[in-house]
DNA sequence: CAGCTCATGTAAAACGTTACATGATTAC
DNA sequence: GTAATCATGTAACGTTTTACATGAGCTG
């Protein structure tokens, strides 16, 4: 069985509406894109699982191309079960971090560089949780509106942080680099 | 060849001090475990090919257990590489979004726990964070304290980032247990 | 001398990504 | 009609985790 978690994440997708296979990676892709990613590879398999367990039923001819996979009752109470199962958090790996600590070895230039093209991604990030956020008013799903809030602003949150991080980062290595190139370094 | 990055984290592990694989190992878990990991399974055998290439060499008998290994010349030119390679983003995956994503199929209740949960885990890993800053205070490695200290404050940042999302999640969410348990539900 | 931590590794299984292969439908 | 997009899958590959297996050295 694929990870609970890849099952999750279709099973939560075809919750909000049936969806072709396709369709499903879209929305992983799109929405779910903030805080989630299944890769292509996974999706099909899983899909084919969720078919054989009897929790996601074909709708429409399976012969021409689109079928759309509908939730069936036990799919959503298996649903319902795995979302209520502990978050497994996954092991940290942060690359940049990783780069940084051993910044030592790298240079204070180097590693402004770094931290301001980290700057520029949660910018970029910003951006498109605005853009999320505008997509969502006109949305159909009221019910789950509230919830989807909730996941934009966990990322702004983040964002910000990393903004605000990068910019006193900034400052500790302009100093570092002005350090260096400035007085004589007199101790080791 | 393992991933880079593996190479790049046991490479730079042992551009700090000289290390035992067991070592190396704690280092990653301890120190470097606030933004990375490697599995158990991964180091060895990664130390058996960076000792294969030449970027790292065993110090002491080989034979009765303890082999520290120390980077070679080679080494710290091929971890300088590696550190100068854009960081490979990993793709985001977020247990506690997944599910608050879909949080209409849990219920306003069971989110807020998410939620607490993962403010908790937030303030632990500030009082983690803290202790880092206090343990490097009496550093012999005044080179890298700076460095060290920026992914510390990286980390501060996200986890206050975290607990004032937190905080605002449990508002919204307690303002729908509010609306649930109040006036009669009006429509579906 | 029993149990803990230090120490080193291997093997199998699970997980995940990428590339390949194919065809239908739709828009220009 | 031809290019882009929609759609479905498979196979190979690489990565990562987990479990297993072993033994030295020190501590109570």
């Amino acid at each position: 069985m694929r990870s609970s978690q890849t099952r999750t994440a279709v099973l939560g997708a075809l919750s909000i509406e049936p969806m072709t296979g396709y369709a499903v990676r879209e929305a992983i892709r799109g929405t779910l894109g903030h805080f989630w990613s299944e890769s292509f590879g996974q999706i099909y398999p899983t899909l084919a699982e969720l078919e054989r367990d009897g929790l996601v039923e074909r709708q429409g001819g399976a012969r021409t191309g689109s079928s759309a996979f509908a939730l069936t009752a036990a799919g959503r109470t298996e649903l319902r079960a795995l979302l209520a199962e502990p978050p497994q958090p996954g092991a940290p790996r942060n690359g940049v971090l990783l780069r940084l600590f051993f910044g030592r070895m790298l240079g204070p230039d180097a590693c402004a560089e770094l931290v301001r093209d980290a700057r520029d991604r949660a910018e970029q990030q910003l951006t498109a949780l605005a853009a999320a956020r505008a997509d969502h008013d006109h949305v159909e799903h009221v019910e789950d509106s509230p919830y989807w809030l909730l996941t934009i602003a966990a990322g702004e949150h983040a964002a910000r942080a990393t903004l605000a991080w990068a910019d006193e980062a900034l400052t500790t290595l302009g100093a570092l680099t002005a350090g260096e190139a400035g007085p004589a370094p007199s101790d080791d």
